[in-house]
DNA sequence: TTGAAAGCGCTAACAG
DNA sequence: CTGTTAGCGCTTTCAA
């Protein structure tokens, strides 16, 4: 084990090494007023050739503030969050705040996690893994400690922002529809989150809208992951009377039906047309591209930092909920249902 | 703007409300022996009831640790940073360290976010940026701080991980070579990273080994983003006697070149073969799926945090360069060169 | 077995 | 303009 103070330079070292008190090295370092101008300069220089650099943590024990935004992640594999942190991090950037970035793929930990931030870590955090927001939401709210849920159903949970989860799965039937389509095959996400269900309940009220076949076999549950898509998509495609269409709940699910119907040797689009959700930066690259209801996931991540920001700034504001909305991006999965349609 | 001390609990309070000294509280929270177990108990009880939660800054500060690793990335958009960050994640998740991920888009303020780190805020630092290291080595070496260089070819600038480029792509020009191509394009990476320069020579080494046409606009300059290697691909084709296998220095290129393929109406593998380095999980995903050089990546992850932790332990410990293989992923995108080409 | 007290490095009054 | 002096919350001797 090896001990304390390395080979650190202290605000003492450089005060010593410069003549003055710490006082005045502390006061260089915040750029305050009231420092003879020669003072400074022979600060700095002693600054700049000892090598100082400041102990964020002693600053942050004294002020109570330490200029840092948590955001905690489940996962980084997907690109889905890969794109929140983009927006998240270009927004930071704009500010002086800095990025601190925590994953768990346990569970378990979460809530030690948001014990590590509230004491102290950071002013402020924001939640990417909103699955049951319950474990978080006491010790978060008791404290009054700013923080966002990003992509998830505002409620009466806590402050959050999240994308018309809802309105985007309408609109993808609607398209459909539009094309001929009437027997359409459903995959659903995760229904343990809160876009999971809106989800499902958008394609439900659609097809109810459009008098669709009320099939319950047309839905096959995922999870998210392209494994449960290619799986679900095989489960459609085995049914007796077997949809013209598959709009699963998000884009990496999409990717795995469109393998599926591959292997049972059906051609996208003419056979089958596929939908996704989410827009991810794949979507455009796979062919035939994607048809797609965009989320705005950078711009959610922007949003939500601009929200905790009013949070750091009053602990007390009554939460807030923002919906983004999401659009129908038309690429070339999807094609008119042809009349000789097998 | 608010102030300090909002609703926290700090170990004062607990130990006055449950009538014992704070030192008593500090035993409790560290499982020191000598705490009679009945005040044990009742502190215990205490501090679960007002919920405190510690201030690691203050704790970071009087022990001269704090338990943290940090990662030093410039981006989080490409899957390859996200594999590796997946491999530190879980080798860090065995020990009683937490990840600690600053990102920056910002060649500009990286040498400050590396002074962060190194003012204490983790004990040890991994960076994924190796353009050019120069920059950090200096701060880094003169404090013996330890770190690690992920991703790198190591060299007297410091500890570091890298994989084997060169040999990698040795391999990839062997196997073209054994389906008959003779004629294989290339694209390069960028070449201010070590392993840009590596995956190049190693090329023109396998080149001149079989004695390949040694005509220079064979090699297209990329920079590992996927719209370079469209463009470079759109080189390649345009070319006079255009080659009949193309070799991206990475996977995000090679699917910028099978985009360019397509655009140009060849077919893949038929009419061009299109190899890519990395194995990135979209490798698979594509169609054709892509054959390419597997980099470890996670691996590489884990291995950084390995080394790390040996630094941390002895920060005196002379620095240790670490290859990893790479291999040879045969997939569906090469196919021999068929002898009526055209 | 427990309490008192001394700082870790820094900022922010308060005096000069 | 500059120095002195309290702590921020915590761990860790040193005594008791």
């Amino acid at each position: 084990m090896n001990h304390n103070a390395p080979n650190k330079v202290t605000i003492i070292d450089v005060a010593r090494e410069a003549g003055v008190s710490y006082a005045t090295v502390s006061r260089v370092l915040n750029d305050e007023p009231y420092v003879k101008p020669e003072t400074r300069e022979r600060v700095t220089a002693t600054l700049q050739r000892m090598g100082y650099v400041a102990n964020r943590q002693a600053r942050s024990l004294r002020t109570g503030r330490s200029q840092m935004i948590g955001l905690l992640v489940r996962d980084l594999g997907t690109g889905y969050i890969g794109q929140i942190i983009s927006g998240v991090d270009a927004e930071i950037a704009e500010t002086d705040f800095e990025m601190l970035l925590f994953t768990t793929h346990h569970q378990a930990r979460e809530p030690e996690y948001v014990a590590t931030f509230v004491g102290g870590m950071a002013d402020g955090l924001l939640l990417i893994l909103p699955h049951n927001v319950d474990p978080y939401t006491g010790l978060l709210n008791q404290r009054r400690y700013p923080h966002v849920f990003v992509d998830y159903k505002g409620s009466d949970k806590g402050p959050a922002v999240g994308a018309d989860n809802y309105g985007g799965a309408i609109m993808a039937i609607d398209y459909l529809v539009s094309l001929g389509h009437r027997r359409i095959g459903f995959i659903t996400g995760a229904l343990d989150l809160t876009s999971g269900v809106d989800r499902l309940t958008g394609y439900r009220q659609a097809a109810a809208n459009h008098g669709l076949d009320d099939d319950p076999a047309l839905v096959a549950e995922g999870d998210y992951h392209q494994p449960s898509g290619h799986a679900a998509a095989q489960a459609l495609l085995s049914l007796p009377h077997r949809p013209t269409a598959i709009f699963a709940a998000n884009d990496a699910m999409a990717f795995g039906a469109m393998e599926a119907i591959r292997e049972a040797g059906l051609r996208i689009p003419d056979d089958m047309s596929v939908m996704g959700f989410d827009d991810t930066p794949q979507a455009a690259g796979v062919s035939p591209a994607l048809t797609t209801i965009r989320q705005p996931l950078e711009e959610m991540g922007r949003q939500a930092v601009q929200m905790l920001l009013t949070y750091i700034e009053d602990p007390e504001r009554p939460f807030e909920y923002r919906e983004l909305a999401t659009d129908l991006v038309v690429r070339d999965s999807c094609a008119p249902l042809r009349n000789a349609a097998k």
